[in-house]
DNA sequence: TTGTAGGCGTTATCAC
DNA sequence: GTGATAACGCCTACAA
């Protein structure tokens, strides 16, 4: 791919590569004879300003980094829209990294992007990352930052999440108000953020109707077959055995559904179904369950916005913030006998 | 973010930048001592090397853009998956841009990447893209081009692709060896390769067992609930119903099968089910379904591949192959009542 | 109105 | 073993 240069062009026109550079900025101190010449040539050859050079003068990359723990997970991949929708409209590109929810992956991909000298990192963290040392150096070096659904507590940057704390008390407690009573939180790993709200928005519902909560019917991080098994064995052997279940991710959901169906277990006569929810795949399917909806998109959009934000106006110190994403919960009429 | 340079170092320990540069890369020719020095230096403010001088320099940005129709879709997701796997392996960024199905974004994220000076491109045409000229220019101006699952029929360049035409092929061939006969085939817009393929796969099974086509059979991109609809109840006015479905998309069957649901249709007793999958949704949920399963996370670490050896290897004129992706016929026993 | 020169960070080439 | 210089493509302050 060889592209032409201002250099070709002022050579072909006799030319010097100021005037040619100007011309093709449209600048008032060029005449406007030269300046057709000028454009024509460049428009007849194709001539694209090289934006690497424009990197290298301007000490920026017009390029943002995006590192998530998994790009092929319906949530992260509808943030990435979200993201790549925004920073393509303010000019910047997006790099998309993936951690694999693997910590040293995620800082390797942190240590690339910034050796790349992206203008800025979007981060969602790996569900094995407790260190991040690796990300407080950077930002103290001035790596503007902005961390999404995933968030550490320790930096002070823009934080944006869904409010899982409130989807998750909206959902208990209609469950409760159905007249549950044993409620199973099937959830994500016990470090992440999102799964410590989605717990407190469990208990506080819990709390606010009476109900004694029973570390039983929790379960983390349990998506492989054999643990979906195990853990609906265990929960049906409860000497008071579970009437709902609340699921963190659709796969979840999904999973504990058809180990539900195996079971023979009647939904909702026997138990009542919500879970967090991106796919949507459960209305699809027409499945008893409501569906706390997550704003992934907005997310996205959100989270760049003032990534970008923070470095297209970096003289003036931001105010950090956490920017909360309302959920919303969705009850099909069929999700509860009542 | 201030980076540290060669420069700064040169300064710091009173040497020349080009002996900086050569202590750094290791140089024989540098005094060991020298070597410690710049070393420790450079490790202690940490130093990295800026890859937008060199991308100067070396005419090439070590990154290749991807653009696909959608970035939210579990297909291209999961291709993207494979794409970055294999990008970051051989040190290449990946630039993600999505043309959301529209043939003016198409040409637009083209250029744009074009401009950006990518080393290369990968691309997954829009299902509006009938005019690829944009395309064809710039792979005759040497940009290092490779297409998937959506390809041209046009351009001379590695295309990869799924075997659709077998998958369909196997999954009718299946439906009729179980004494089905009127297949209903729900599938994606007329104009893409995709579909071109499956029907033909269709066609060809249908040849094979002697049943006639009906076109009333075939319905194209069917997504909205009121297309399924209406499209459900065409089939079922017919003189003579569908009693199988052989479904192009995970959305398609999921919207198909509710509407099914709806219907009071029972699977597999009143219609068999077989659709192309990535999702795999359907077999979470035990739905009576077969899936023909498409090879997406190998067919983006395939074209991704190809794409560097394209671009690594550029002097020699590489012999230009469309590499076909075997997909799989996942039957589940309780699909069919036989 | 146009041209010259210097610099962004790096490395290769050629001196010393 | 180390240093000076030019070059990658662009922009801009300064000269003419």
């Amino acid at each position: 791919m060889d592209n032409i240069t201002i250099k070709d062009i002022a050579r072909a026109l006799n030319l010097s590569t100021s005037t040619v550079s100007r011309a093709l900025r449209d600048s008032y101190e060029i005449n406007p004879e030269t300046k057709r010449l000028v454009m024509e040539y460049a428009e007849e050859k194709h001539y694209r300003p090289n934006p690497i050079a424009l990197s290298l003068k301007e000490n920026r990359s017009l390029s943002i980094g995006v590192i998530v723990p998994e790009i092929a997970n319906n949530y992260f991949s509808q943030t990435i829209n979200g993201i790549e929708a925004a920073a393509y409209e303010r000019g910047y590109h997006v790099v998309i990294c993936q951690s694999q929810e693997s910590y040293e992956r995620e800082v390797d991909k942190v240590e690339h992007l910034a050796a790349r000298r992206v203008d800025g990192l979007l981060l969602s963290l790996s569900s094995n990352t407790v260190d991040i040392e690796h990300l407080k150096s950077l930002h103290e070096r001035g790596l503007p930052l902005v961390f999404f659904d995933r968030i550490p507590a320790e930096i002070d940057t823009h934080k944006v999440v869904a409010d899982n704390h409130s989807g998750a008390f909206q959902a208990t407690a209609h469950l409760l108000e159905s007249g549950r009573r044993r409620i199973a939180h099937i959830t994500s790993q016990p470090g992440l953020s999102i799964t410590k709200e989605r717990l407190s928005g469990y208990l506080a519902a819990l709390e606010e109707y009476g109900v004694p909560f029973d570390e039983n019917l929790v379960k983390y991080c349990s998506y492989t077959f054999d643990q979906v098994e195990d853990n609906l064995n265990a929960l049906f052997a409860l000497a008071d055995p579970p009437d709902a279940f609340l699921t963190a991710a659709d796969r979840l959901a999904l999973r504990y559904y058809a180990g539900l169906q195996k079971r023979n277990t009647r939904i909702p006569e026997d138990v009542a179904f919500v879970g967090f929810s991106n796919l949507n795949v459960a209305e699809l399917l027409n499945p008893p369950m409501s569906t706390i909806l997550q704003p992934a998109f907005q997310m996205g959009q959100i989270a760049a916005g003032l990534l970008l934000d923070l470095i297209e106006k970096k003289p003036k110190s931001p105010v950090f913030q956490t920017v909360q994403l309302s959920t919303e919960l969705h009850v099909r009429a069929s999700s509860l006998p009542k």
